[in-house]
DNA sequence: CAATTCTGAGACATGACTGTCTCATTTGGC
DNA sequence: GCCAAATGAGACAGTCATGTCTCAGAATTG
């Protein structure tokens, strides 16, 4: 039974991952309350997830605080990133599940401003020769939010461990992003060979 | 204007991938046709669906087929495998966010036959010795799909040229899942350390 | 123990989307 | 140019979820 509002987001976020359109009713019975009471928390259905949305951006941001991005080798601090946003990454997958969100201009300059820093990382990265150069920045930043969002999947689903979750992605997305101080790519681009010339942000 | 079904549906791709609850309005206006039409070309919006989700995963077990995922080196069948699911990327995208589709018993085997066969190629490169046994056959089939997914949302959204897609899945995905002959991975996980033994299907 | 507050269950009206229909218009074939 | 088929626009009822209300019962507080 859960009267916290707190309380209710966090369940309301584990019906919604995965069923972007349940209804009120089932997000009331996740939470062991009733329809009634759920109204009583939240104005509506529209109040309910925007402040789902707005929990998720907000527990996102705080990870990229705590993980100081700015600070460091940029390798530890996307370490310090994976580690710092696994435990929510249930709400990431709410969020990259659930576009109707950015129908609210708020929430969309809040998310905006989060794959900023997501993409300032990986550019400070790729400049101190720590990321490949070949990957877009951008590229970098959607693969790797959408591979939190693939963890919060299959936690969610029981396919993964929650104690492999960091392991998982930090091995697998720093794996492909990073630079190979020694050996080079495997094989060289058989297809298409983007010549992608080192950006830089900060003219 | 897109009276044949197969054009209808590409069309209602673009729209319900990436937004699942569209109405039959905006998808017939998408398509360029009248809601009517829409409806004399589909039963009603379940049967829509239900042939959009269908013709994605027919689209990605076509993919697994010219890929011939069971033949030659893994590293080189994922390869194939990946230049032949990015043109249908969009498609993964939607299959990915619309987890309503789950609910029709026969999409969901289907959905299964396609997964279980990705993992069956990602365990044969991890007792090949081609992919890395650290990351569980799961958790690399999970994490590929929600590339092809990101893939086709950042195609979509144009963030990602469609010429440079083949690559940045390729590049990305491959280097965190090869194991690397010469270097050894940069640093101790210094997190939890799980310690998977290579699993094997066929006793 | 009594009073207040909060909750759950249900009823109710509202609104939105769907599915079906009709009819005028257009397109395409002959 | 005529006829047939198909399309678009709009109207219509049906359905479902939402949002609001009331009331009885439970929990909490004094």
């Amino acid at each position: 039974m859960a009267t916290d509002r707190d309380t209710v987001l966090e369940a309301a976020v584990g019906v919604l991952s995965r069923r972007p359109t349940a209804h009120m009713d089932e997000i009331a019975r996740a939470a062991g309350i009733s329809r009634a009471t759920l109204h009583r928390l939240f104005p509506g259905r529209d109040a309910l997830i925007r402040e789902v949305g707005l929990l998720g951006l907000q527990r996102f941001a705080a990870a990229l605080d705590t993980a100081d991005t700015g600070a460091g080798d940029a390798e530890a601090a996307l370490r310090r990133l994976v580690d710092a946003s696994v435990p929510d990454a249930m709400l990431c997958a709410f969020l990259a599940g659930e576009n109707q969100l950015y129908e609210h201009d708020d929430i969309n300059d809040l998310w905006e401003v989060q794959i900023a820093r997501l993409h300032a990382l990986f550019l400070r990265g790729q400049q101190e020769g720590v990321f490949r150069i070949e990957l877009s920045a951008a590229w970098l930043s959607e693969a790797f939010f959408d591979l939190v969002a693939g963890i919060g999947w299959s936690i969610q689903d029981g396919r993964l461990a929650p104690r492999e979750a960091a392991f998982s992605l930090a091995e697998l997305f720093l794996g492909g992003a990073l630079r190979r101080p020694d050996a080079r790519t495997p094989h060289p681009p058989a297809h298409s060979t983007p010549d992608r010339k080192p950006e830089t942000d900060t003219p």
